[in-house]
DNA sequence: GAGCATTTGTTCCTTATTTCACAAATGCTT
DNA sequence: AAGCATTTGTGAAATAAGGAACAAATGCTC
C-alpha cells in the first residue's frame, strides 16, 4: 500500500536527479558491454558510488530490481530513460552560435538521447542566414516569433556574459520552460522556469582551490592513510 | 582566539566553494558598476542567494565584512580570488581538439582567472602539428613526457567517452592533480586526484525530468501563482 | 521443495547543510 | 559623544542528505 513514490509524487531530490543522470550513462554502457544484471554491489565497486545509495536514489522513480538477483540492465535503463522523458522527442533550441554553440550542437549524444535541436538563433549579422550543421541561423530578435511556432521548452543560452539576461527574457516570452544557462551571470527568471548553469570557468576554480588547500591542510606531515 | 578558519583549516565545503565561485562571478560585476559596497541583504535580492547563507559561506573563507555597513566589493574580490587561488598564474592543458575542446581554449575568461592553457593533445594524426589558436596541437602519447617539462596540475579532459579512461590515466602519470571531465564517464582515479565532471547532457536530462515531474504535480490545479 | 546465499527496499541513525535569530560592531545623526 | 539604524558573524534549531543494517524476497542447490 506504499504509494509514496509510484507516481511522480514526491519531487525526486536534486542530488538524486543528478546521479541518476550518471546512472543512465552507465547502463547505457553495459547495454553496450552485453551484460544484463547488475547489483547495487557491483554499481558501487565500478562507479565509486555507494551501493545503499544507488538503491535509494531509484526507490524516487519507482521499483525496479529483484532481491537475490540485481537490476536487469536494459529494463532500468529503459525505466530511467523514461522518467526522466528521454523517450519522448524533445525540441531544443540554442541561442549562441560561437564557439561554444558549435560545438554543443554537433555534440552526437543529443540525438541519441532523444533532444532535437529545432532552430539555431544569433544576433550577429555576418552569422545570419548561414547554415550550422543542419540548421540556418537565424535573428535573434526572431526568437520569440519562430518559437511560438515552434513550441520548444527547452533552451541552450550560450550567448556572451552581457546578453544573456536580455536573451533569457526573450526566451520566457517564447514559451521556454527550461533554460541550460552557459553564461556567466545568474539569471532572474519567472520562478516556474528551470534552469541549470554549467560554468567551466567556476569548475577550474573549485579546482584550482581543492588543490591550493591540500598544500595548506598537510604541509607538515606526509602521512597520507585512509 | 577564534583561530577556526583564518587559515585553511578545516575544508570548505563544497556547495559553500561552488557559491562562492558565483559570489566571484558576482563580485567582478560589481566592480564594472562602479558598485563599492554591499550588504548580505543585497547580495540576496540581486542573486537569489540567502543573506546568512553568503555571510556564512565568507566566514569559512575569512572575516571580511564590517558590521553596520556591509561588504568592500574590492577587498572581497581580491579576497576570494586569492583564496581561490586565481591570482597566481596556474598552468592547465588540455586534451581533445575536437569541437568542445577548441571551443573552450578560445574562452577568454581563462585568462581573466590568471589559468595559463600551455599546452594542447590530441591524438588525431591530421590534427597534431596543427595550430590551434597560438598553441600547437601535440601528440596525445606524447602527454606524459611534455608535461613532465610544464609541470601543469590542472587538466581539462575534452576526449571521446571510450578514449576518456586510458588518457585520465595518462594524466596523472605526467602529474596532474586535477581534471575537469568533459568525457560522459566515471573516472577511475587515485583519491588525490580531484575531479569535476561536466555534462550538458545530464543537465538537460535534469531539465527534461523537472519539466516532465511538474506536469505530473500539478496537472488538476492550473493556479500558478508568485 | 527446504535450506542457503544473495540482494533488494526501507527503516533508523549519523552527518552535513541551510536557515533562523540575535548579540556585538559599525558609522551616522544630532 | 550618546543614541539609533544597520549589518555582520555565529551559535543554535531545522532540514536535508548520506550510510548502516536488516527483514523480506528471490532464485539456486541438493
Amino acid at each position: 500500500m506504499a504509494m509514496n513514490s509510484q507516481n511522480g509524487k514526491d519531487p525526486v531530490p536534486i542530488p538524486t536527479l543528478e546521479r541518476v543522470t550518471t546512472y543512465l550513462r552507465f547502463l547505457l554502457d553495459l547495454e553496450q558491454s552485453q551484460i544484463d544484471t547488475i547489483s547495487s554491489a557491483e554499481v558501487e565497486r565500478q562507479t565509486g558510488i555507494n551501493a545503499a545509495q544507488f538503491r535509494k536514489d531509484l526507490t524516487h522513480l519507482g521499483q525496479f530490481g529483484k532481491p537475490g538477483v540485481g537490476y536487469n540492465v536494459a529494463e532500468l535503463q529503459a525505466q530511467i530513460t523514461r522518467v526522466l522523458r528521454m523517450d519522448h522527442e524533445q525540441k531544443v533550441i540554442l541561442v549562441g552560435a560561437g564557439n561554444l554553440g558549435s560545438a554543443l550542437v554537433g555534440y552526437p549524444g543529443l540525438q541519441e538521447h532523444r533532444l532535437s535541436l529545432v532552430a539555431v538563433f544569433d544576433n550577429n549579422l555576418s552569422k545570419i542566414g548561414r547554415p550550422l550543421w543542419n540548421l540556418e541561423i537565424q535573428d535573434t530578435a526572431t526568437l520569440t516569433e519562430v518559437n511560438k511556432v515552434l513550441g520548444a521548452q527547452i533552451a541552450i543560452l550560450a550567448v556572451p556574459a552581457p546578453a544573456a539576461q536580455k536573451v533569457a527574457d526573450q526566451l520566457v516570452e517564447a514559451g521556454i520552460r527550461a533554460i541550460l544557462n552557459f553564461a556567466p551571470v545568474i539569471l532572474k527568471l519567472p520562478r516556474n522556469v528551470y534552469v541549470r548553469n554549467v560554468s567551466f570557468l567556476q569548475e577550474l576554480a573549485v579546482l584550482s582551490y581543492q588543490l591550493a588547500s591540500e598544500s595548506l591542510n598537510a604541509p607538515l606531515k606526509k602521512q597520507e592513510k585512509e
